[in-house]
DNA sequence: CAAACTCCCGGAAACGTTTACAGCTATCGG
DNA sequence: CCGATAGCTGTAAACGTTTCCGGGAGTTTG
């Protein structure tokens, strides 16, 4: 009966006013204890009171309008069911974490125009600052990356001359490592069953796979070349189709949900791996180390690349003018049972010793 | 040198005053014909062209503040590297995004004053509305739900008195899907590896496979029963410990991520899924469907319950005063090769015909 | 031809904060 | 005992947008 109407916010809440009028101060003073600057004894008794009284709790929105900074960063990736990201996204929040921000996630679905609907939409003030990590890249694209309203880190390959921070691998040399250790332990027919070709780790994969075959000098057998998406249903479907036609004695996957797939499919033809076929994924995700038995992947330091790219965008949200920069992560190379190069004691033949060696040996 | 200083922000990105000033015209009008309401032609004419010369892009914030609607909705979980999240995720955004907003997604890691402090600052306005799904509840926690500034949805058992939006499952009945069907099929030496006791699922889980035993009159064995948490790696050791002290027909996993880390235990030890153990998990993930053999796993509905948590969250945003609400997702268990009743060909013998069987039947 | 109506426009208030600035009181030094 | 200084306080402006409201111009109607 007695509330002053006017001094709370359109849907009844406390505002800083009602906190004012109750402890009998000005909105400034109000406000300057809330935040803990300033203010006699008893005025701060007071307002702390009131505050208290009617349970005032501040809009986050009103202070960011003033003070030009929500405490949020964004990352934006692809699908969030792919382990490799979440991996990326463990790293970034607790560097973020640690700058007193939070980590908010977005999943993009891979569609290249929710994409930048995102950059427009989300990155105009909602956040501090942006971490993206795109599977398909357009100058559009692009353009909305680098004239981005809030500072943006681009994670994965990008054009030579774009100016934006980026932290990158090299899933090239990541193909070669792998392809090298199932040369030199003895395999010949490697299959390669990769992601889409218009997407841009798909094209880098497949110019490593074709580029370490030929310094190798094994002769490139088409037949052994398969392609889906980065998903798990089409590794195995994929696998499928390249068992139906050819004989590998080893596969290569462009990434660890890829090789999943593959080895069920191989499993389920009766091959056994890794005596008929060894298998190598990619991205070394815990995925990899859930399987039975354990598969080897060339790690493309998705976290060590997350914690980067976080320290990246902190950096440029405290001063904007840097210049773009660019950062690189090597890959490496976890050898475990499934390409095992001392061959693991196959199931059927009683319990493998896996556990001191399967933990991943990095190459 | 011509540009007028006090039109633009103060990081020198142009405003609705900067659009307005070079269109000469009001904001008013400039803001009119930004948001397509009202206008002539040449006004209109005038007013875009002048906000595509300077690249006018709406600070997000401030129409915020003004709206009093961010457009943006929240769904905290406790682990975004569990796959039964990544489903319900999927779920809601599909929801949400059909009603012209954003989900933002945010892990909380489980530490409960995270999940308190997120609903404290995430929740002052930055977001609409926002779904949490607590795998701990305290009173603190709890009250924190209920007087929350923003609507909020809780996902998962909540006390029957507390006035919150609730769509739960019955993970108790879930259990004895499992249970039933394990005994139907003949086991009687039936495992169960569980989650921490100190947690919601974990304590209804225990619950109900106590009473599913007893039901069926089988009297407990302690040493069949073994807790980690609800990780991998738990379900792993865990499962290495209950082996290594007796020897179970048959293991009941309370999510899949501890299914999948038996599995390893398992065929590690040499034991054959599922001749001489069969194997059930919880939550029926993809996960289940990825292994080799696939997985019996008991769904509790999570996509399900992700869409109507979102609608019932959508409804509250639309009308605040609805009283609390509650509904309920029943389990349902479905049966795959690691506990087919109709034995499937196991691995040694020759490739298992899991293809047309091994989809998951509904029970 | 006057009155009523429509449409468009600009001024100004509002959303809920923070903060620059100026005024006031009280204390202290000379 | 008086002037300088330090510490609080309140007024008001600012952040960038949307929107209410009143006035003016042009059009239709009686």
């Amino acid at each position: 009966m007695g509330r002053k109407r006017l001094q709370e916010s359109a849907d009844g809440r406390p505002t800083v006013h009602t906190v004012a009028a109750r402890a009998g101060v000005s909105i400034a003073s109000a406000s300057r204890v809330l935040n803990g600057i300033g203010g006699s004894p008893e005025t701060v008794r007071k307002v702390r009171a009131a505050a208290a009284e009617v349970g005032y709790v501040p809009n986050a929105i009103a202070r960011s309008l003033q003070s030009q900074r929500t405490g949020l960063v964004a990352l934006a990736v692809e699908d969030i069911g792919n382990p490799v990201y979440v991996e990326m996204m463990r790293a970034i929040e607790s560097v973020v974490a640690s700058s007193g921000r939070q980590l908010l996630v977005h999943a993009t679905g891979g569609r290249i125009d929710n994409e930048t609907a995102l950059l427009r939409r989300l990155a105009n003030r909602y956040v501090d600052g942006m971490i993206v990590s795109p599977i398909r890249v357009t100058d559009d694209h692009l353009t909305a990356l680098v004239d981005s309203p809030v500072p943006v880190v681009v994670v994965g390959q990008l054009d030579a001359d774009a100016a934006v921070d980026n932290v990158r691998t090299d899933s090239r040399h990541g193909v070669a490592l792998a392809v090298d250790h199932l040369v030199a332990t003895g395999r010949r027919r490697i299959g390669f069953v990769n992601g889409p070709l218009d997407t841009v780790p798909g094209i880098a994969r497949d110019a490593g796979f074709r580029a370490a075959l030929l310094r190798h000098g094994i002769q490139l057998d088409e037949d052994l070349i398969e392609v889906g998406d980065f998903q798990y249903a089409a590794g195995r479907t994929a696998t499928e189709r390249l068992l139906a036609r050819t004989d590998p004695d080893a596969l290569f996957c462009a990434n660890d949900l890829i090789a999943v797939g593959a080895l069920h499919a191989l499993l389920a033809a009766g091959r056994r791996v890794p005596q008929d076929v060894a298998l190598v994924g990619m991205d070394d995700t815990e995925l990899a180390r859930m399987m039975f038995p354990q598969l080897s992947s060339v790690s493309l330091g998705s976290a060590e690349r997350g914690r980067r790219a976080a320290e990246l965008l902190l950096q440029r949200i405290a001063d904007p003018t840097l210049p773009p920069r660019r950062e690189q992560v090597p890959p490496s190379l976890a050898v475990r049972a499934s390409s095992g190069a001392t061959l693991p004691v196959p199931w059927p033949d009683g319990p493998p010793t896996t556990h001191p060696s399967s933990e991943g040996v990095t190459a």
